[in-house]
DNA sequence: CCGCGGAATTGATCTAGATCAATGCGGCGA
DNA sequence: TCGCCGCATTGATCTAGATCAATTCCGCGG
């Protein structure tokens, strides 16, 4: 199994062993769907590769990215009966699925691991305040920066530094995270990439400029 | 003490009694504040009276209020060094504060706990994400409805049921969590008013067509 | 090598909400 | 009682970003 990142650090070799026990290690295709926003709460889950698009829709068909989740994080942590958003595996995914029954049981268990997770959650609240000025308060330019600089901080957490950010969701799936619409997402970056503060490669964006991105960022 | 509402109803009475000799009951006058975004996290907060403003600022002065506190609820959870943003309380508010040690030290001592305030952390998770969605794909008349459906529905949880939402913000307040201007809170409530949608009246709202409100918040 | 289909870019125009600018209206202290 | 002073409302105008509408760019299967 692919060492659990980020939850399981504080644990100790047989807690370890246990939770290993209890996950079904689980591989999703481009596009496929871990859950729906809704539906009755089965699996928590941890994961190990890939990215995962999180997501709220409005009945109208609005949509609300409310994340992208990298290795390392958990999903379905709310530990209520219905998820509160839809997940879905943007390219290849692996994760690590625990049911519930397990994850509740392991809980009351070890504290260790409660904690651990409590701290998740706490993390997860910083950064969806963090999100919620974004979106209310920021311009287009400021939301696209925040979001790269953002990123390549979260890839260089997991061990992957680089000035080239990979970004393997779509435009629309950025539009729909800053609560922009596709077409002023394309705008903005061909505008950032002509100012020489990016270049947009395959796959990316090379960061050319941060200094000037992160006075943007402020 | 005012009795803590929500994160002490699953304790014991000795664990209850253990909480009350760590809690300082504390006040602050309209306007004061209780920390800011930055300062080092010296105390945990449960509101038992009043309500609370919390916000983040950027560099340039613009604000977003992430929140307001109701009775029950709990401050500076993050656990971190530094408070990820400022509260100030709007009218007079009635606070238990725990040292930061002191809230260690029980959340070490007593699952429990812990287990209650990681709900809470993810409800309050839950709440930041509809939040996102709010802010990123919703209208200024859909901002304005889910904000006063929001506050009826809290205050109907805390035991305060009323066709009448008190809303002891300002509407500067009110404008910084919906991600809008003053002016545009302002028409938009007068709109709804003429519309016969809701009542407005001194330091509230009253809900006149809920059904309404309801299909719009959808 | 060609052609197809989904994603992205680019351009023209429109509009919800921002900005700028007066008033209005309580509550409160002298 | 009067006169502020800080909030709130209302009106006129402006603009960032949305919407509508073509292309263009690739990756892939035949």
């Amino acid at each position: 199994m692919v060492r659990l990142v980020s939850v399981c650090a504080s644990l100790t070799g047989d807690e370890l062993a246990l939770l290993e026990q209890l996950a079904t290690p689980t591989h999703f295709g481009s596009g496929e769907t871990l859950f729906t926003q809704g539906a009755e709460a089965h699996c928590v889950y941890n994961v190990t590769g890939g990215v995962v698009r999180l997501y709220k829709l409005l009945s109208d068909g609005r949509r609300q990215v409310v994340g992208f989740a990298l290795p390392g994080d958990f999903l379905g942590l709310a530990m209520r009966d219905a998820y509160g958003f839809s997940a879905d595996a943007i390219g290849d995914v692996a994760v690590c699925a625990f049911s519930r029954a397990a994850y509740t049981a392991l809980v009351d268990a070890k504290p260790h691991l409660l904690k651990r997770l409590h701290e998740f959650a706490t993390h997860e609240l910083t950064l969806a305040h963090e999100q919620m000025m974004l979106l209310g308060r920021r311009t287009a330019e400021e939301k696209l920066i925040c979001f790269l600089l953002g990123m390549q901080q979260r890839w260089a957490r997991l061990g992957k530094p680089s000035v080239t950010v990979q970004l393997p969701m779509t435009r629309q799936d950025i539009a729909d995270f800053l609560g922009l619409t596709i077409e002023t997402v394309s705008r903005t970056f061909t505008r950032l990439a002509k100012d020489k503060t990016i270049l947009i490669v395959p796959g990316g964006v090379r960061v050319m400029n941060a200094e000037r991105m992160h006075a943007i960022a402020a």
